[in-house]
DNA sequence: GTTTTTTGTGATTAATCGGGTGACAATACT
DNA sequence: AGTATTGTCACCCGATTAATCACAAAAAAC
């Protein structure tokens, strides 16, 4: 009827509050005090349904965090801060969080990445793969192959093939169609394009790349239920590394095979 | 004697991650295949101290993250991203997650933020009052008058004072040592200078804001062992707004007494 | 000034979640 | 074959959170 929608733009914001670590009174509590600018735990209660009792508890909790400020009368009145500074708030933290982080995982951090030999790894989720994908492209000295159907040929995938081309880095990319195949031209010049090096399974149909000649990873797209706090589990991908490794032995054959026949066509 | 030190970068990298909303077990078993790049169950058990059998929960968890990727062979064998890439994930579910916060709240916020009048407000913790401060700087139009000691005057507060003078807003500031009056006079030439309006009494030192004569703050330092997870609870302020307000009419009149006293002489 | 309502605090219970341990079948090693 | 390792499950315990209630202090109404 009036608030069971999942747009509801109350909800989302619980959802939001919640995962950056509110309990959810708390999160119902400042939602409410959003929208109502100022007003006593009665008022608060009556619109987030938090039992009027523990609306003080929740206030605690958010006034520590900085989201409320509090009048110490009575009844008290509380007052929410603005949602523009809610998000200079968290951005704070996370920022304090994420250098402190970065820091200490650098500090013992003394392996070489680059090394593996033997094993297929696995990565679940379009966000995950993309962000390996890309730590790879960082890493290409000499050569980048990469073959996606055009929904995940996204800005962000365009931007690390456009910087390993400026570094030098011969970009074959395949399997997009011609309007999409011009913007690329325009955006990296250097890059070789060419067909799909066969018929793309229309169901499954996902990206495949090797870099180097020496590390490679494939992908497909799959219909699951299963939804995770990171990544909506959509597609799923394996990779390999290292001039031994079997699924690098494998695509690479397919991949000199197939592009020479292309690209001398 | 090994490791009890709370500067272990081991143990400062489990806090982060636990931070960001990761499980003990998934922490711990991380920073250990961190620092051992690839390795088994056992392997991680043995520096993490995480029970073996549970290695596999954390590891779930983490690949769900998109921190780990797992080759599916026996014994199955695990492994990490890189530090780097671990920020850009983290930086990339974080924004994700501040964008739709901040557009459900700016959604469901019809609230005029400038009208209060009756009321004092209190809000504790040093970073939740700077940006308390920083949100008056940003709405003043005609006047900003602040006193601080020194240790408050931080990079921020005068960014947004510089922003403010940039405006045309006047800044009266005082309560600071010559040296520093020095270098304030370069970043903001506009400003008005004077020495602290009273003997600010040493141990209780804090600020003190005033702006456009309506808006008015003021903050104390105490010791207090309670510490949260977003601010160390070392400043607390009380502020008010509105030509009625009690705490402005207080402040506004001692402000324009002693204010007219040192900038006649 | 007394009664009645409202308000703030604290205690209590139930449910959920993460930590910790062990049983056990499947798998690899000898 | 027999032994050791590995992966999965099920269980228990303690801590946290949701949810309700009891009660004293404070306002408001009479």
């Amino acid at each position: 009827m009036s608030t069971d929608q999942t747009d509801d733009p109350r909800f989302a914001a619980v959802e939001q509050l919640e995962w950056f670590g509110l309990s959810g009174y708390a999160a119902r509590t400042f939602v409410a005090l959003a929208s109502l600018g100022t007003g006593t735990a009665r008022a608060i209660s009556e619109v987030s349904e938090v039992p009027r009792t523990r609306v003080y508890d929740a206030i605690d909790e958010l006034h520590d965090w900085g989201l409320v400020d509090i009048q110490q009368s009575s009844p008290k009145e509380f007052w929410a801060i603005s949602a523009e500074t809610v998000g200079r708030t968290f951005e704070h933290e996370f920022q304090q969080h994420a250098n402190r982080l970065r820091t200490a995982l650098d500090d013992l951090e003394p392996v070489d990445h680059r090394a593996e030999q033997r094993g297929v790894w696995t990565v679940d989720g379009e966000t995950a793969i993309t962000t390996r994908i890309l730590e790879f492209f960082e890493g290409a000295d000499d050569e980048i192959v990469y073959m996606t159907v055009e929904e995940l040929l996204t800005e962000e995938i365009l931007e690390g093939l456009a910087a390993a081309a400026d570094r030098g880095v011969s970009i074959k990319l395949g399997g997009v169609s011609q309007p999409v195949q011009d913007r690329i031209q325009d955006v990296i010049p250097e890059a070789t394009l060419f067909e799909s090096l066969w018929v793309w399974s229309e169901t499954a149909a996902g990206r495949l790349m090797m870099v180097d000649g020496t590390q490679t990873l494939v992908s497909a797209r799959v219909t699951d239920a299963a939804a995770t706090p990171a990544s909506p589990r959509s597609e799923t991908a394996i990779w390999g590394m290292g001039n031994s490794n079997s699924l690098v032995v494998i695509l690479r054959a397919i991949f000199t095979w197939r592009l020479e026949a292309v690209t001398s066509e």
